[in-house]
RNA sequence: GGGCGAUUAGCUCAGUUGGUUAGAGCACUAGCUCGACAAGCUAGGGGUCACAGGUUCGAGUCCUGUAUCGCCCA
């Protein structure tokens, strides 16, 4: 035969890589992920969240984009027009920074060396390369993405809509310049977000200073005690405060102290007692003084701030904690956000004393230049010169650092971008109030709604040169409006307005980049900063189908049907997408969220590149293949947060893997513990662990969808082996076996149950069903069953039809999971059963990948014959377990007699030729007169007494063993059984159909009691 | 400090509206090269469902609290 259907041409082992680029190809050749707007034809859109043109995928990345993917097929399949938008972000400061650090590695040289316009070039550089491997990454995953349509957020596309976005904000006075207290990172010069930043203990200290009270009345004291971990920012103190009304917060604070008390567990009690002793002491040694110096503070009083001698007021503010330290506490609003709240309810000045680089200013008088540590010295130096440090404490401090550059952060008055929220963020609310936009799972609508609830103004500049910059130019204060009309009147592509706190004019340009002479003689300056990613990330949805044109993409993709991310970003982007989408385009940017969970390893630790236990999808495709990448991860999507993955190195000298741990991941070479040799971990930096050759991270989570590939394709191998000879036709009712009826009964059940759970998003329930199916009755019995029937030339025909059938059925839904594996044998199987279909022939479609989707075929679903199933199912079972208890040698057949009413009898019976092929076992008798064999193992299966004849084999003490393990089994369902029959409110209350199912089973409890004993005094009389 | 979630077999996880004896994969034990598949087949062992209360005839499932872990927000 010169098909290829034959053993030696179909390996018994799948063999992922050449399927993977072979069918790769040929989708993308076919354009088959390329959509295009049809009019009259349903549709089905969706957008990736572009991944950070930082660094290479992981598996979070994988967790993300498979089940896109499985959505995206499972769409086409069903005959939508269906458009996956792909592209990438480029993650401003994220990518900046490490473009940054690597030009301090490698060259010694910071960004000001270069130039904005040689780092930003070299950014490009960068972004090329991961944009490449990142894409690479995703079509290595399957990824049926339009790539024809690829975007990135600094493309001249999104530029453009950016712009129009900022400009119709401006023109709409929803933009604004102001101060604000930011997280400076003095190393990158920039202000981070909160997100962009992490919290470390350090030890430090905590100094007591002393300031003078300027002219002190008699019995007041002459200095106020304060405490700082931070000396060096008293430089930048504007007020020093204690509370305005120290008892009545003792008091509160003592209330709550006590409420804890009362509900403290025994253990936590001596704490708290302590505490309470501590504050009662408080009260005679500080309250005194304190209300002494809440009357100064009243009064007016001023202090003298040391080193600077400059006066500042005492002041009377809550924010002061009469239970903690000298319960007065320095304010500096410009480098504390809580002395930045106090410094705005009190009216103080704000004080900025560091210089974008972490040098302080001239506002620090005498200490200007000095770096924060530098001054730090001094100060407390100084103030000891002067008499004025008490105490020095150590002390563990909270410090904030730059998740970026891992210095650490300090608070800074900035000046900042931006946007009004009050109604742009009610809008984005009500969208999901309303169930415009509705989340899966429900619960995450929650976390949304409270942060948008808050309507904080969303801080858009930032201090980098990667990115959007924000197209506003400054002309200075003294330009008369009329000079502004002269130059851009009647033009609606320019608006201005006056900055509220400077003056000068904000010129904002949608189109064009205005050259400095535009308003001549004025000079116009360019604002430097660039927006936030996000702000060009919040327009992906609509900026990559065109907007702000409307374009035929625009009207037939917008709104997208669903977006697919990570809980993280929930706020930060699927929010912001909301409010721009409504701004812009007037309608939501998706009707769906579906929020999938993020991977932990084994130690509850995200999985990060720079934690060292980033998995990278590729190794993992690279030992077990795509689609037990895209398996395992599907089963593993379930409606929880989190998923817990244990990582391996695999030593590439043994292929042994060698545990993960929080201590090995940071090594830059591991020596593996199985042969002894090293090998090098992503953290090689030095030539001698370079040199090394490399071991891969990954887990054995994936073997398991590996495994279920193998099964699919030996099942098909099996398949298409027997395929041979085959005719297209389809199958008469009565030509349909029992396992047939079964099988495709079980098949509608199985497609629709996959339909639903996919709709619903529900990628774990649906991969299991299919898992279930496929290896639990598809292989396990369905194949099993019909070899006699491929063997046999009256029956062989109708079997090779349904069998056609049933697999082409279980590929299709199989496809959207694992679409390598599926589409090689979808192939392989076209070429052997060129038409396929039980009531109606169809023929394949040239690839499965646009096949039609299953429908469930209600009337094959057949209750009565999967009852009849799941019996003999259950007495092979019985059967198999005897043999395998008693050792019986594979080859032996046993003979066995079943006891059974005459319905039974004839319809076990009927099945004799596969209780000989699946349990080695020859029936003698059935029904109410079979001759029980002499020597027997016996056992009960759904209403039969079944009598296997073991004469010679028989191993007595094991099956007394055996029969004595069910009698106790048996014997305590039964107690537990009549005691709740006894219970006469469960009798009363419960259900009748509960209490008479409880009847019934006892009832067949105590027969089976019966039976097994008299079973065991029969084998007791053998002994 | 507030919110969300998790805690079920050695590991990773399922477990529907509360209802007979709590399941799977991996790992473990025993046997198996029989014409799809040893990445496999057959059988088996392994669980006080985190803990303490409560509701109920009945709780892994509902309620309250505690502990531990994770995430988000401040």
């Amino acid at each position: 035969m010169s098909s290829p259907t034959t053993a030696e041409e179909l390996p018994k082992q799948y063999d992922h890589r050449a399927a993977q680029s072979r069918w790769y190809r040929f989708w993308e050749d076919r354009g088959y992920f390329h959509s295009e707007p049809e009019a009259g034809r349903k549709r089905f859109s969706i957008v990736i969240p572009p991944p950070n043109v930082t660094g290479a995928l992981h598996l979070g990345h994988a967790l993300n984009n498979v089940p896109q993917d499985i959505i995206v097929r499972f769409k086409r399949m069903q005959g939508f027009n269906t458009l996956w938008m792909p592209g990438t972000d480029h993650a401003g400061i994220a990518t900046q920074a490490v473009v940054e650090r690597r030009l301090l590695s490698e060259e010694k040289k910071s960004r000001h060396d270069l130039g904005r316009e040689e780092l930003v070039r070299r950014i490009w550089q960068w972004k090329d390369e991961y944009e490449a491997r990142i894409l690479g990454q995703l079509k290595q995953m399957g990824c049926s993405c339009d790539w024809q349509r690829t975007r990135f957020t600094l493309d001249e596309q999104c530029a453009r809509a950016v712009r129009h976005t900022f400009f119709d904000f401006f023109r709409k006075r929803l933009i604004y310049r102001g101060k604000r207290l930011v997280n400076w990172d003095t190393y990158l010069q920039t202000a981070v977000s909160d997100d962009e930043v992490f919290h470390e203990t350090v030890k430090g200290h905590f100094w007591h200073l002393k300031y003078p009270v300027i002219d002190p009345r008699p019995g007041e004291p002459e200095f106020v005690t304060i405490a700082t971990t931070r000396p060096e920012t008293m430089l930048g103190d504007t007020a020093v405060a204690v509370h305005p009304d120290p008892a009545a917060a003792l008091d509160a604070a003592e209330q709550a102290l006590r409420e804890k008390l009362t509900a403290a567990a025994a253990k936590e009690r001596p704490e708290i007692e302590v505490a309470l002793e501590n504050l009662a002491a408080r009260r005679r040694t500080h309250l005194p003084e304190l209300l002494k110096l809440r009357d100064m503070a009243r009064a007016g009083r001023q202090l003298e701030l040391p080193l600077l001698k400059r006066p500042i007021p005492l002041v009377a503010d809550e924010w002061a904690k009469p239970e903690l330290g000298s319960g007065a506490v320095k304010i500096t609003p410009g480098h504390d956000p809580n002395d930045y709240e106090v410094g705005l309810r009190q009216k103080l000045p704000m004080i900025n004393i560091l210089n974008a680089d972490g040098t302080l200013n001239e506002s620090a008088g005498p200490y200007q230049g000095l770096s924060i540590n530098e001054a730090r010295r001094r100060v407390v130096a100084d103030l000891e010169a002067a008499g004025l440090l008490g105490e020095i404490e150590d002390r563990e401090i909270e410090l904030a650092h730059s998740d970026r550059s891992k210095t650490p952060i300090e608070p800074r008055l900035a000046d900042q971008w931006f946007v009004r929220m009050q109604q742009l963020a009610q809008t984005a609310m009500d969208a999901v109030t309303d169930e415009r936009v509705k989340i899966f799972p429900a619960r995450y609508a929650k976390s949304y709604l409270d942060w948008l609830g808050e309507k904080r103004d969303w801080p858009v500049s930032r201090q980098l040169w990667w990115g959007h910059q924000i197209p506003v130019w400054y002309a200075p204060a003294e330009v008369k409006e009329e000079e502004l009309e002269r130059g851009f009147g009647g033009r609606d592509d320019i608006a201005w307005e006056r900055d509220a706190e400077t003056n000068r004019w904000l010129i904002c340009a949608r189109d064009e980049n205005l050259p400095a002479n535009a308003l001549a003689p004025h000079e116009l300056v360019r604002e430097e900063d660039v927006l936030d990613t996000w702000f060009s990330s919040a327009l992906w949805p609509h900026s990559t189908l065109g907007w702000p044109d409307d374009t035929p993409e625009l009207r037939y993709y917008y709104p997208t049907d669903l977006l697919i991310t990570s809980r993280d970003i929930i706020t930060l982007w699927v929010a912001r997408m909301v409010l721009t989408g409504l701004s812009n385009v007037g309608d939501v940017p998706f009707r769906h969220v579906y929020i999938h969970p993020k991977i932990l390893d084994r130690y509850g630790d995200t999985m990060s590149k720079s934690k060292g236990n980033g998995v990278d999808p590729l190794d993992v495709i690279d030992k077990f293949g795509a689609d037990a990448l895209r398996f395992g991860i599907a089963y593993l999507a379930t409606e929880t947060q989190d998923i817990r993955m244990p990582v391996e190195f695999e030593c590439p000298h043994c292929q042994k893997l060698v545990e993960q741990t929080r201590e090995n991941r940071l090594h830059a070479r591991i020596k593996c513990p199985a042969c002894g040799q090293a090998f090098g971990t992503q953290w090689a930096e030095k030539d001698a662990d370079r040199q090394l050759p490399r071991g891969a991270v990954v887990s054995e989570r994936f073997e398991f969808g590996r495994n279920f590939s193998n099964k699919l394709w030996n099942a098909s191998r099996f398949a298409i082996m027997n395929l041979a000879g085959y005719e297209p036709g389809t199958v008469t009712d009565d030509e349909l076996a029992l396992e047939d009826r079964w099988v495709l009964s079980r098949l509608a059940t199985v497609t629709a149950g996959v339909t639903t759970a996919l709709e619903e998003y529900k990628f774990a329930e649906a991969a299991r069903q299919l898992y279930d199916f496929a290896w639990d009755e598809f292989c396990s019995f369905y194949l099993e069953m019909i070899k006699g029937r491929l063997q046999d030339e009256a029956q062989r025909l109708a079997a090779q039809r349904v069998l056609a059938h049933a697999l082409d059925n279980l590929l299709r839904l199989l496809h959207p999971f694992i679409p390598f594996v599926t589409e090689e044998v979808w192939q392989r199987l076209a070429a052997v059963a060129p038409a396929r279909g039980i009531a109606a022939l169809e023929e394949p479609a040239e690839s499965i990948m646009i096949a039609a989707w299953p429908t469930p075929d209600g009337a094959r679903r057949d209750a009565a014959v999967e009852s009849r199933f799941a019996r003999f199912q259950e007495l092979l079972k019985g059967l198999r377990d005897v043999r395998s208890r008693q050792s019986v040698p594979p080859k032996t057949i046993v003979k066995f007699a079943v006891r059974c009413d005459a319905e039974t009898a004839r319809e076990l019976s009927s099945l004799a030729p596969y209780f000989a092929s699946q349990a080695g076992a020859e029936a003698t008798g059935w029904g109410a007169d079979a001759v029980v064999p002499a020597t027997h193992a016996k056992f009960l299966v759904a209403g039969c007494e079944v009598f296997v004849d073991l004469a010679g084999l028989i191993d007595v003490p094991a099956e007394i063993a055996k029969n004595e393990r069910e009698v106790e089994k048996v014997t305590g369902f039964i107690a537990a059984k009549q005691k709740k029959l006894a219970n006469a409110s469960f009798v009363e209350r419960a259900p009748a159909e509960v209490v008479s199912a409880e009847r019934a089973s006892l009832a067949e409890l105590e027969a089976r009691l019966a039976s097994l004993q008299e079973a065991l005094a029969a084998l007791r009389r053998q002994q």
